[in-house]
Parts: structure tokens; sequence; C-alpha cells
DNA sequence: AATGTTATGGACAAAAAAAGTCCAAATAAG
DNA sequence: CTTATTTGGACTTTTTTTGTCCATAACATT
């Protein structure tokens, strides 16, 4: 399944475990975070850092990659919104990107 | 003129400056920056606060708003080179933020 | 209803990140 | 050469974020 759109980080990885029918706790623990912290991460309260992103992909054999993909989507879901910013801003990014890039490697 | 992708959200701001052929003191003294600031903001070593952006925009008659979303895109660009991100999550983020509009004041 | 389990959320200290200032050195202009 | 301008380092302050602890709430189990 790829990044549904739907549903924001800290709900997808809730998802993620109750799916696998476990509690934050057993979780947390596993994982070596404060129950708490999963928690607040899960209500989007606190941003993962990448090593808990890691964890979390490892422990539910999800791919890290696509795990950090929808966690950075989303963020930047949420700036814009927060900004009230434009969605052709998003083209202009991609464009600056891609620029960017032939730069590093073209040149 | 639209925003340039082959320019960093500093350097704009440093072709506007030079453009009005003006000294960083000049322009940093008419604005109320510390000129070491505004000099790191051209360099993209230090990151405009709102204000400073407004202050700019009305200094040099730009769009307010053209010159927020130009910053943004900058930001989003290097957020994505370095956390080595898929293009993609563009993509993702913009129906994020579709969905999201639509849930708030649609439902 | 009491007991145990799980999740929530506030308060706070600590850590991290970013901003802004000051000044000396480098560079460019006249 | 002299002056004006820009750079950039070092440092302090401010702001933001994180992680922890704990009390309360919600939920389930018996």
């Amino acid at each position: 399944m790829a990044i549904k759109k739907t549903e924001s980080f800290g709900e997808h990885l809730r998802n993620l475990r109750e799916e696998a029918r476990l509690t934050l706790k057993t979780v947390a623990e596993d994982i070596s975070v404060d129950p708490s912290l999963l928690a607040k991460i899960e209500r989007n309260e606190r941003q993962p850092t990448k090593q808990i992103i890691k964890g979390i992909a490892a422990y539910f054999k999800v791919d890290e990659k696509d795990l950090q993909n929808n966690f950075l989507s989303d963020q930047i879901a949420y700036r814009i919104l927060e900004e009230e910013a434009d969605l052709s801003i998003l083209k202009v990014a991609e464009e600056k990107v891609k620029y960017l890039k032939a730069v590093h490697d073209g040149r």
C-alpha cells in the first residue's frame, strides 16, 4: 500500500500499531522510546527522529524510506496549510530541486 | 517577473538590492535590521522573519506574498535535497493539502 | 463496582536550533 | 592609497523542540 493522503503520519503509525494489536507500552518499550513520547508522535504532537522512524519501520516491517517520505510529505503539507501558501509553490519547489540536482551532478 | 527557479531566495534579495544599486548598509538601516544579518540572509545563512520579508517587499515594491512564496519554495526544495527524498512526495503533499483544505471548509 | 490496563495530556527541565550582534579581516571601489 | 562595502567568525540570547514524569481519564475485565 502506498501513502494514504487522508491520514497524517501519526495516524499512519497508529494504524500500524493497532492493526498489529499492540499497545503503546509494548511498542514503545520494544523500540526504546518513552510510551508517552510515542503517543505524542501518534498524535502529531512530537516529531519522530530518524532513529525512531527507523525503529518503527524495522519493527513493523515497512520500508523505512517510505515512512520517511510519508513523514516529510506530511510536514510539507502542514507547512503550506499554516502559511496559507499557494499550492503552485510546490511546482516551483520541484523545479528548483530538479535544477539544483542537475547543477550538482551535471556541471 | 515570476519566481526564478535558478536562484535561491537570498540571491533573489541580493539581485533586488543590486539592481537598485544600494548597499547592504543602506537597505539594512532603512528596514531596521543589522547589516550583517541582512548579508547573512542574502547568503542564505539566516532565515528572514516574516517581518523582514514584509519590510523588504515594501522597500523594493515587490509583492509580499510572492516573496513569501519564493522563500517557502526555497525551503521546501532544500529540505528535499538534504533529505534526499523522492520528488514524488511533492505530489503526495499536494494531495494532502487539497484533502485537508476540503475537509476543513467542506465538512 | 472494583481493579487493572492503556491512553491522554499538562507541566516542566533540558537540549538543540536558530537568531541577532559585534567586530575584525578581506575585498572591492574610487 | 583610502574609504566603503561585504564577509564571516565568535559569541550571547532567544526561541523552539524534545523527552520525561506523573496525574487523570477512558476503557476493559472480571
